[in-house]
DNA sequence: CTTGACGTGTAACGATCGTTACATGTAACG
DNA sequence: CGTTACATGTAACGATCGTTACACGTCAAG
């Protein structure tokens, strides 16, 4: 629709994207746009209107970017668990996940405030992540856990910004799953007592 | 030393337990302590001030909760890493833990803010969690999976407050440990391709 | 030409921020 | 009693916050 407003959201998602949600203040963001609060308000209505459009653009990055990542067909040698990895990491989606992280963040303490731009974040993870598992006799407990791994991993190189060993971490992991479905299958009907398994409601 | 201000930062850290760091404002919070703006001042000499003792205060109960922990001879069925997330999730230090991870993400995006109060971290985890892998022939990136696992789901635990299911993934990735560990020393000698390994930078 | 929508600049509003000035009260100690 | 250190209350400072009032310019449509 409004060109000027398409320009300004693009511009402030960049401003964002760099200093994050938690400080954010309408005068110095202007500064660095080179506009004044005065314009941003006229144009987003409230800072939460800015917000809004900001976190709608974030999600809306995401998702198209992971969009492509399922239309193109998966390389053979390389695991999907592995691939969103790297999608993840890949330069043009890091910064928005590390916003997305940090939304997720401020949104747990502050749900009053930044609850309402977390729109249902499952953008493609979860689908995507589901057929990552061997899903056998597993539950929902097993499904989670990648994602647990990830969001640990990708919470360590956000810290740290060791990539190199936080995606070796990520392979070990993969290894690991791999390892464990082999063995599985080789002990072929010995049932395994799967001790801490408790009866879930 | 001073009984006055060691009851103001008791208070206040109980204060910062429910409101998180993020948002902290000095008369909103002299006002639930029963104190003024000024005492505050007066007492930590600055905000910062007050945050650092906060802080200390935060990083001293975790690593008094950790060493009675240490302290106490691990019970036999138990792993470490599930023992570490049960101290963790436990009602007397789950919020002190949340709160660590708050100072961690804010450090993150704004390390001139929060970097001072982001004492040297590894009160304990790293050498209690240095034990829990195998340790065989792996490198550090392995050693560095637990303690993702543990932040995954720890943060998971923190957003959805599911502590049923995360534990339950805990004891997946454990369980996972333990077959691989079981399946590499079956399979003795064949030194196993590692495929995904793609000589980084 | 007039109208009206859009965009913009200047300036201010009231609220809240961290912090400080100044005065005062209390209690231990010489 | 007088002094001194600690603690506290009342007010205000200047800065910054999100937001608004008001005026002005541009430019296409009638």
């Amino acid at each position: 629709m409004q060109t000027r407003k398409e320009e300004l959201t693009s511009a402030l998602i960049d401003y964002l994207l760099t200093h994050g949600l938690s400080e954010l203040s309408l005068r110095p963001l202007a500064a660095e746009l080179g506009t004044s609060a005065r314009l941003l308000i006229y144009h987003f209505d409230s800072k939460e209107g800015l917000l809004a459009a900001a976190m709608d653009a974030m999600h809306a990055h995401l998702r198209h970017s992971l969009q492509a990542l399922a239309d193109a067909q998966a390389p053979k040698g390389i695991k999907p668990l592995r691939r969103f990895w790297d999608w993840a990491t890949a330069a043009e989606n890091l910064p928005y996940m590390k916003l997305l992280y940090e939304l997720q963040m401020l949104a747990a303490r502050h749900p009053e405030t930044y609850g309402p731009f977390l729109q249902h974040s499952a953008t493609g993870w979860l689908e995507l992540v589901k057929r990552i598992m061997p899903d056998d006799e597993r539950d929902a407990a097993m499904a989670s856990l990648p994602i647990a791994v990830f969001d640990g991993l990708f919470l360590e190189l956000m810290s740290t910004g060791d990539r190199r060993r936080t995606t070796r971490a990520l392979d070990r992991f993969i290894e690991l799953v791999e390892q464990a479905r082999l063995h599985r299958t080789e002990t072929v009907r010995k049932p395994r007592k799967v001790s801490t398994r408790k009866r879930g409601t």
